[in-house]
RNA sequence: GGAGGGUUAGCGAAGUGGUCAAACGCGGCAGACUGUAAAUCUGUUCCUUCGGGUUCCAUGGUUCAAAUCCAUGACCCUCCA
């Protein structure tokens, strides 16, 4: 069975829309954030957390698998959903992202780009061909096609022609995938210029992907900047396909964007931030590390019924976080990760309601003020 | 009783005449983190009214100058009786 997607309503007042995500069964409602578990898991949690806390597609990555332990391994386990054990829609990024993170530019030709395997050294070559034929193996239901998520800043002359380059990485991407059980995602690029991401959100149009993911965002340019590089790339995608914005996680970034019409998101910061002792809350992000929480016998909040808010304090959390025990970082990601799909359930009753705006507003209140109850 | 070795910031530990308010590690405090080379990285950590002040077991001494050399004392460790 193949990832379905269908819009099912418009907000009469935003761009943002509803819809579900249909697989094996089940549906998934849209917008939706994605948990990553670039390694095959979603780090600190099984899979039965993962899905107890609300989340339907997860993200796995390419390049990581690739190299350890090997896409081969992964599919004489039976595939990736048999070997990690989670039977909800998976993702898999290309490695586009690691062009960006890993590789120099002077790596990247129009072939491939070379990386130095992280881990021993050896030199490695990724081509699109390549990481469709590594996602394919691995068994994902989504495949993101390869591409180049560019930094930021980055000229004109650049970004035009690496645009170029990741359409021609598309089109050879799309050439071998067999979309046999699975769909193929084309990305758009084309950094802070209109010209260049409607020519490239248009030009993977002609292509017909499954869905249309935007790139390329959130790698240093200022949240004004990457809310209409959004705007700027999703008025050029079909209404019919589901968009998904990369690498987004930051609460208000995700309402912002859902305005702006992206369907799905993906993002390491709930976990990763639990690992290094933040926690999300509806008035603002709070540092568990802080001395001030050390006596702190209320939950992170009150109102969350998540699995860490409902049985611990922030003082035994932060004794946790402090101690280096694992469990800490386990139930700061239950929290974060609970947080991120209230949120993304919020959101979405208040598009059927045509609130969107207003909870934006209240919750940007909220969040942001300092001095608030997070800063008690 | 004899012979050595030692005592440095919250802790461990460098430093053996000036470039020392004193390396480094840990601990503490704070910050960063957006398609995960990230349970990681960065800053800070004697006091201060930011002018400066007071430190390297204690006291006294040598010297222009002492954590560093000398004397005495205290405490700790090892070995020999």
């Amino acid at each position: 069975m193949k990832v379905e997607f269908e819009k099912t309503y418009n907000d009469p007042k935003t761009k943002a829309r509803l819809g579900k995500i249909k697989f094996n069964g089940k549906e998934y409602d849209t917008p939706m954030f994605m948990p990553v578990g670039t390694a095959a898991t979603v780090k600190t949690l099984s899979p039965e957390e993962v899905k107890d806390l609300g989340a339907g597609i997860i993200l796995s990555n390419t390049y990581h698998l690739w190299l350890r332990p090997g896409e081969n391994v992964v599919k004489n386990a039976g595939g990736l959903h048999k070997f990690m054990n989670y039977d909800g829609p998976i993702l898999t990024d290309s490695g586009g992202f690691q062009v960006f993170s890993l590789a120099k530019p002077k790596d990247i030709t129009e072939e491939g780009v070379k990386f130095k395997n992280h881990l021993n050294g050896d030199k490695l070559f990724l081509t699109p061909e390549l990481s469709i034929e590594i996602q394919e193996k691995l068994g994902s239901d989504i495949v993101m096609s390869f591409d180049e998520c560019v930094g930021y800043p980055c000229e004109e002359k650049y970004m035009a022609a690496s645009v170029e380059r990741t359409l021609r990485w598309a089109k050879r991407g799309k050439d071998v995938f067999k979309g046999e059980n699975q769909v193929l995602f084309g990305i758009v690029q084309g950094g802070i210029y209109e010209n260049l991401r409607r020519h490239c959100a248009e030009e993977l149009v002609k292509m017909d992907f499954d869905g249309y993911a935007i790139g390329g965002t959130s790698v240093g340019e200022p949240k004004p900047t990457m809310y209409e590089m959004v705007e700027m790339s999703t008025k050029y995608l079909p209404e019919d396909k589901v968009r998904y914005l990369m690498g987004l996680g930051d609460p208000i970034d995700l309402i912002e964007n859902v305005m702006r019409g992206i369907d799905i998101f993906d993002c390491v910061s709930p976990t990763r931030l639990a690992r290094h002792g933040h926690a999300y809350t509806m008035y603002g992000k709070i540092n568990l590390k802080n001395n001030k929480f050390k006596e702190d016998f209320t939950p992170i909040e009150e109102e969350c019924d998540c699995y860490c808010c409902k049985h611990y304090t922030k003082a035994y959390v932060k004794h946790l976080i402090n101690a280096e025990e694992s469990f800490g970082a386990r139930l700061l990601s239950i929290h974060n990760l609970h947080f991120l799909m209230r949120l993304m359930n919020d959101i979405r009753e208040n598009i059927k309601t045509s609130t969107l705006e207003e909870y934006r507003d209240n919750f940007l209140k909220n969040y942001y003020q300092k001095g608030g109850k997070a800063d008690e």
